[in-house]
DNA sequence: ATTTAGCAGTCTAACCTATAGAGTGCCAAT
DNA sequence: ATTGGCACTCTATAGGTTAGACTGCTAAAT
């Protein structure tokens, strides 16, 4: 007897953590003994209840905003809810459709992708929606073509695998052969398609001595492409839907909203944040609270998943929203989207 | 003498005025009639500046938060205040070599550019920047090149007199022999260099009669040609620093910040807002508190300019910030970033 | 050995109240 | 026209009070 007790016991206490969470995530109001056994029969009385909230307590699972108040669920009582959502909730069919009709209707052209699946996930999820763009570098060259424009002036143009095209142009200086740039492009073609472009870059110079093998005019021409090659580029991350998370946060604060948005406003910082280990990603990951480490989003949870080409991680996308918000519905939906965005993205590569 | 020292009066009394809005921009909080006599030596009593204040309120330019507080500038006060700067200060020459370096450090690639530029302006405002960057429509074709990328994709690529790329990614189907295009450019070129894009588009159909007099592939070609550069094109808001807005409001008002943040997220109103008769706006505006017509935005003051490429107005580019700010330093930022643009896009259009 | 009713105890949130002090407005004197 | 003087107004802050929402504990009930 005194061996099988404790399990009954420990499955019901969690069934009741995970009815207190779920009662906070939907009313967003402290969460009190009576609350629960009036809403749920569980056959138990306030008091018993009581009991059981105070271990849960003393576990870490929840907390007391103050003595006489309802309890609430620490960061770690929503850890152990996400961990416990086994079978995620399936997006009804209707939703399902309508967030692919979206997809379908907004992607246009190419650079575009990005910003309009960082508003689609924001409309979809009613909160905060987030994109980060790869660094080109990540890119595999597919084509790359020399096109000339005017007099003293060259485009140079890379279209990369996943179908973004990057273009400089070029200030040639001397007038440059319309025959000779074709045979460039060739030469260039052969020899480095389906190299990544943080390869290319660093093969500048190997290529600059080839080149001078075969022509002469290069030069100049060398100066200004390798110069514009080298600049460095930058991830972007597409922030849509700010304004969506503020009514969700609990104390109606200020400052804490001020210090948000000089935090969102940090793009680098965030980017740096949302790529972390990107290797190591899989599937859809939560992180709660506390467990972003900047203070200023210690009341907000990420939902965020990898995108790829292939094998190669491109970037992260999902969703920010509050601590107490549907968990299960929002994996689902940061789930879809990625999925459409790896799709779109190969679709390409082929 | 009664004829002349009504002038005397009104002269002295617009010197208050000045002052009074000078140093309630400064210090931000209300200013008494103490702390004018304080400050400044004008040889006369707090009462007297009371009454002078009394008057000033009563002629519009003035108000009380209450009873028992100093006087705030009223929006027609801050008007009449940025219209009386007749001589803008100019920016000391260390601020304008600064400004320059960085404006100079910062443009690498030409699409980057109004991303840059709106940061720049914060940078150096130390308030919010915005860039609305153009309609790809008000642009003119400078080149029209196709490029085969792949066995059934081609590139349409449209380089236009400021210096900016479009492309899009045609899926032709059948193959399309690369002579051909290079003969399609050509045409497209020699009839179509110089017409607006929004012209262009109108021309498609009479495109594709003359295309289909010379050459027989290209239904399918035209079909996905039309599609893709008729898709509606929107211009892009890009504003930076935020955050720096809100220490300098005056109510730390949490419903107020989170309205703002709404609107500044309504980009496309904005966009209206600010682009409305983007023609007739000459040299560098200013528009103060209710004099913008949304509510969330009666707490701030826009100022800003119009770059061009030639004599057409491609958007518009300036500050966002409180109510009292350094208007003089302002304009003349706005001023000069404007003009930097400007050299900047029609550096290309040569 | 749990569960429960009852009750004392705690803390918040909302609402007063009182008070200092920063400024004004006005009047009578200059 | 200007000024000193003074009554008056309003804010911002602090302190005090109270209802009521919950808990925690204890002793009785199952």
């Amino acid at each position: 007897m005194r061996t099988l007790k404790p399990e009954i016991t420990e499955t019901r206490k969690k069934k009741i953590l995970q009815t207190i969470i779920y009662q906070y995530i939907t009313t967003g109001k402290p969460v009190s003994s009576d609350n629960i056994t009036k809403n749920y029969h569980l056959n138990l009385s306030p008091a018993s209840i009581r009991k059981i909230m105070s271990d849960l307590e003393k576990e870490g699972f929840l907390t007391h905003p103050h003595t006489s108040s309802g309890r609430v669920p620490s960061d770690k009582g929503y850890r152990w809810f996400v961990d416990s959502l086994s079978d995620l909730q399936k997006l009804a069919v209707t939703e399902k459709r309508k967030i692919l009709d979206e997809f379908r209707q907004h992607m246009g052209e190419m650079d575009e992708v990005f910003l309009k699946t960082s508003q689609l996930l924001s409309l979809v999820s009613n909160y905060t929606g987030f994109v980060v763009a790869p660094k080109m570098d990540r890119n595999k060259i597919k084509t790359l073509e020399l096109v000339k424009i005017s007099e003293d002036k060259v485009m140079v143009l890379i279209v990369t695998d996943s179908g973004f095209v990057k273009h400089y142009i070029l200030n040639t200086g001397p007038v440059v052969d319309e025959r000779m740039l074709r045979y460039i492009s060739e030469i260039f073609n052969e020899k480095y398609s389906g190299v990544a472009l943080s390869e290319f870059k660093g093969k500048i110079y190997e290529i600059k001595d080839e080149l001078e093998k075969r022509l002469k005019v290069s030069e100049d021409f060398m100066k200004a492409f390798s110069k514009n090659l080298l600049s460095d580029e930058n991830e972007h991350l597409y922030i849509e839907g700010t304004s969506n998370i503020l009514p969700a946060l609990d104390k109606k604060n200020y400052d804490y909203l001020s210090s948000l948005i000089k935090v969102l406003e940090q793009k680098k910082m965030l980017i740096n944040m949302l790529e972390k280990d990107i290797e190591k990603i899989k599937g859809v990951e939560v992180t709660i609270g506390k467990e972003n480490k900047l203070p200023a989003l210690n009341e907000l949870s990420f939902i965020k998943t990898v995108y790829k080409v292939g094998d190669s991680p491109l970037g992260v996308l999902g969703i920010i929203g509050p601590k107490r918000m549907e968990y299960s519905k929002m994996i689902s939906i940061v789930n879809l989207i990625g999925e459409m965005t790896n799709q779109l993205l190969n679709k390409y590569s082929k």
